[in-house]
DNA sequence: AAAGGAGTGCAATGGAATTGCATTTTTACG
DNA sequence: CGTAAAAATGCAATTCCATTGCACTCCTTT
């Protein structure tokens, strides 16, 4: 399955290295995102800043995008399939948990329409819940 | 008008110290909010520290409340009228202009009703808009 | 007038993102 | 193959904020 993942890698514009191919089977496995130096913990063979390249450039070329849930160090997931370098399509909401503390990706739950005042082009929304995910209400 | 000021502050228990009035009557004069380091730019004769425990008072006691644009520092505005210690009701949308790069309270514009899973139960909600806003488009 | 508490200012700490540079690995081309 | 160029990696260092400790000042209260 190593291959599935260095094509999926080179079809983002991604050089496939084995650092890259682990961090994004690592990926795969998650259900929730995922923080820099939580990464790190993950990886103790590899450098913070390669993992942080990384990510970043898992960002750039629309393999994953960042989650801003108020904790105060980003966290990273899995992009839906038609992200790319120019588009990220990850208008989805965002849920953190306050007893867990993980953050999940609710993407079959698009965020509303709304409106905006007169000559405001919007361009990208983040929506952000706060609360008690399934399993910590259970 | 100080009055006014000091009778606000005392309504949301806070010594009205002349910092603090000097602090609120400058939130009254903005129309955008406002970050920790710019709020220090207009108040030179103030220490950095005396203000970041300003604006953590004005907060905690329901006068502003903070918004994280993306851009790395919070950044604080005034609070709607009915908040207070225990409870923020501050649910509007945050508009972030990428051009200006000012970040607006659009109060009058609520945040929309939306589903969640099964179980996941919501506490707080979040909406901030990136685009451009009406004074940037013109 | 003295004492205590709150507010303020300075210095220091701490965590995380980010960058510079040298080294290693990979790729491309002769 | 084999070497040169490009990309990736790892380490050190920097930078930017938030946050805290401590001393000093101001104000209130007795």
């Amino acid at each position: 399955m190593v291959k599935a993942l260095e094509q999926k890698l080179l079809k983002h514009n991604i050089k496939p290295t084995a650092m890259r191919v682990l961090v994004l089977d690592y990926f795969n496995s998650l259900s929730a995102a995922i923080s820099l130096s939580a990464l790190y913990e993950e990886f103790d063979r590899s450098d913070r800043i390669t993992l942080y390249r990384t990510l970043k450039a898992f960002e750039a070329k629309g393999l994953v995008h960042s989650i801003d849930d108020g904790t105060g160090a980003p966290k990273y997931a899995l992009c839906e399939a038609n992200c790319n370098t120019t588009d990220h399509n990850d208008s989805h909401i965002h849920f953190h948990c306050d007893s867990c503390e993980r953050t999940f990706c609710l993407q079959k739950f698009s965020i509303p329409e709304f409106d905006l005042p007169t000559n405001f082009i919007q361009q990208e929304v983040k929506l952000v819940v706060n609360g008690v995910c399934d399993q910590c209400t259970a």
